[in-house]
DNA sequence: CACGTTTTCTATCACTTGATAGAAAAGTAG
DNA sequence: CTACTTTTCTATCAAGTGATAGAAAACGTG
C-alpha cells in the first residue's frame, strides 16, 4: 500500500527556495502564526493554491523555513568564524554584532525565540536546535580555552559553564527589553574585566 | 459629545478577576493569540457574550491579564525581598529559584517573552515592562552592592553593567534552549566564582 | 410583589484562514 | 501537431474566531 504522500512530481526546487524565502520574509515580519498562507504565497508571486502544490500544510512549509533559519541565517550573525586566533575579539565581536543585529532586525530574534519554545514540543525541531547550540557552546568554550592558553582569561574558570552563562546572556540580550536608558552601555568592558586573568590595580 | 466607550455600569469586580485569572491559564497554556475567548470564559463558568460584557475586545482582556501579569505573577519569583542581608544569596536564590520555575512552569516565561515582543509596538505596555525591569535592575545593584560593602564581591566592578548581565543571562535561561546536557550544572558555581572578591589559589 | 437595573444567555453574524477540486495553462517529447 | 506531464489559477469550502443583538434571568429597592 503506497503511503499517504505528496505527489511525487520533482517540483521547481527554484520555486520552493523562493517559497521559503518569502516565508522567512513573512515570518521575521509577523511572527510563526502571524504570517499568513496568501501572503508568502503573494510574496512569491504566486496563489495560495500553487504554494499548497509545493508545502501541502503550512506546517510543511513552516518546517523548511526554520530549517532554512537554522542553517543559513542563524549562523551567520554569530561569527563563530571570527578572530579565532584571537578568543575573547571573537567573543566580543560576538556580542556587539549580535546587539547592533537584534537592533536591525528584531523580527530574526523573534522567530529563533518562538523557535525554542515550539521545540519543546517538536522533537524533530529540538533535535535541529540542539545541534546548533551545540556548536555554539563548543566555539565559545574554544574561544575561552584559547584566551586561557594565552594567559588572558582566568585559568580557574570552568569553560563550559562561562559558555553557558554566555549563551543565555546572549539569548536574554537579544530580546532586547526595556532596561533602563545606558544599562548596556558598559556591558562588553564588564564582562572582558571579569573575565580578566589578573586583578585590577582597584 | 459622550465618548465611545463601554457602558458605565460597575460590573462584578469578583467576575472580572475570575476572567483574568482564567484568561492568564489560557494564555500560559496557549500563548498569547493562541488562547481562545471561549476557552477563557469557559473556564470562568460564563459564556462569551458576558465576557464581552466585561472586556469589549481581547486587547482589552489581554491588557488586564498583562497588568496583573507583571503585578502579580511576576515579582514573587524574582524573590526581590530574599535575603537582603545577603547580596550573594539573594542573587542565588533568585537564579536557582528561576530556573526551577521555568522548568515547572515554563508557559509562564513564554507569555513574559510574549509580553516583550509586543511591548515593542505598545508604549503602555512598554512602560509597564519598564518599570518592573528597573525595579529588578536595581535590586540586582542593591545586593550586588551590599556584597561589595560585605568584602564578597570584587570592588572593582560596574553594578550596574553586571545587574544588566545577569538580567539578560537569567531572560536568556528561561527561555530554556536544548543546551548540551550538564551545560548549566556549575552555572550558579561559576558565577560566584566571577564575582568573588579574590582569585583563587589555582 | 412590581419596577428598573445589572448580568447572563441563546443565536447568529462577518470575516479570516488553511485547504481543496477541477479546469486551464505551460512545458516536453516524439 | 499531439499526447502526456507538470505547474498554476479560479472558485469555493469548512472550520474556526472575535464580536453583537436582543431576549431572558437575576438582582436590588421600595
Amino acid at each position: 500500500m503506497t503511503a499517504k504522500r505528496a505527489r511525487p512530481g520533482p517540483r521547481s526546487a527554484r520555486q520552493r527556495e523562493r517559497l521559503i524565502a518569502a516565508g522567512y520574509r513573512a515570518m521575521v515580519r509577523s511572527g510563526l502564526e502571524g504570517a499568513r498562507t496568501r501572503d508568502i504565497a503573494g510574496e512569491a508571486g504566486i496563489t495560495v493554491a500553487t504554494l499548497h502544490y509545493y508545502f501541502p500544510t503550512k506546517d510543511d512549509l513552516v518546517r523548511a523555513v526554520l530549517e532554512h533559519t537554522i542553517q543559513e541565517q542563524m549562523l551567520a550573525p554569530l561569527r563563530l568564524d571570527a578572530d579565532w586566533d584571537d578568543g575573547l575579539a571573537a567573543l566580543e565581536t560576538m556580542i556587539t554584532g549580535l546587539a547592533r543585529h537584534a537592533d536591525a532586525e528584531p523580527g530574526h530574534y523573534r522567530l529563533l525565540n518562538e523557535m525554542t519554545w515550539a521545540a519543546r514540543e517538536d522533537a524533530t525541531l529540538r533535535a535541529m536546535l540542539a545541534v546548533w547550540h551545540e556548536g555554539w557552546h563548543g566555539a565559545i568554550g574554544d574561544w575561552l580555552r584559547a584566551a586561557q592558553r594565552d594567559g588572558r582569561v582566568r585559568s580557574d574558570l570552568d569553560t563550559g559553564a562561562v559558555a553557558t552563562m554566555i549563551i543565555y546572556l546572549v539569548l536574554g540580550m537579544v530580546t532586547r527589553p526595556p532596561l533602563p536608558a545606558g544599562a548596556e552601555d558598559r556591558l562588553s568592558e564588564e564582562l572582558h574585566r571579569l573575565l580578566a586573568a589578573f586583578e585590577p590595580k582597584d
